[in-house]
DNA sequence: AGTGCGATTGACT
DNA sequence: GTCAATCGCACTA
């Protein structure tokens, strides 16, 4: 799923238009993993974790950056996938009011600065992606680029596993040089 | 009720 | 490249 989302859309109503941007960098988080939320069965924080697919789980890190993950295991079971990073696509001048810059790489690369880019907060932790409402996953039939991958990003515990997905080579991927290779 | 710790960011050298 | 701010949550007592 980390891997398949990579080059999709996320698309986003606001009060002053649409805007979205394409998926340049993923992170999964599996079954048995003890760097994801899941990993200790459901809390009030993760409990969309543990819902249905296809479903917008979002929490909080470091106190201030909203995390958009998409879950995505059959209910009763914790896994997810975290978006990282976007390409800016449309709605352009939205995402520079959100996010108080001009410098479009600086718009979505990382995953707090896409959602505050695209304004997802809370409200949205839940709702059904794939469904009609104002935050949704799109596909506009697109080649997938060439995919990198790599270990994740931030992490104390199972650092080593490669789960992070990347389009090779795109400018609005985050992460160290090192890495983005 | 108290404590420790992040799936980060932005400012600064 | 380094580093501190920041606060909700899960865990312990």
């Amino acid at each position: 799923m980390a891997r398949f989302l990579i080059g999709k859309l996320v698309m986003r109503r606001l009060p002053d238009g649409l805007a979205g941007g394409r998926i340049v960098e993923t992170e999964a988080y599996v079954a048995g993993d003890a760097a994801g939320h899941g990993f200790n069965g459901p809390t009030p924080r993760n409990r969309t974790l543990f819902g249905p697919p296809g479903r917008a789980y979002i929490y909080i890190a470091y106190g201030t950056s909203m995390m958009l993950n998409v879950s995505c295991s059959p209910v009763g079971v914790g896994t997810g996938v975290l978006i990282r990073a976007l390409e800016p696509a449309i709605g352009i001048a939205l995402m520079e009011s959100n996010r108080g810059t001009k410098r479009i790489r600086d718009l979505a690369r990382g995953p707090g600065r896409l959602t505050q880019a695209l304004d997802i907060d809370l409200r949205f932790d839940g709702i059904d992606l794939c469904g009609p409402g104002d935050l949704w996953l799109a596909t506009d039939g697109a080649n997938a680029p060439k995919i990198g991958r790599s270990v994740r990003i931030g992490l104390s515990k199972e650092a080593h596993r490669p789960l992070r997905f990347f389009a090779r080579g795109n400018a609005f991927v985050s992460g160290p040089k090192s890495l983005n290779a």
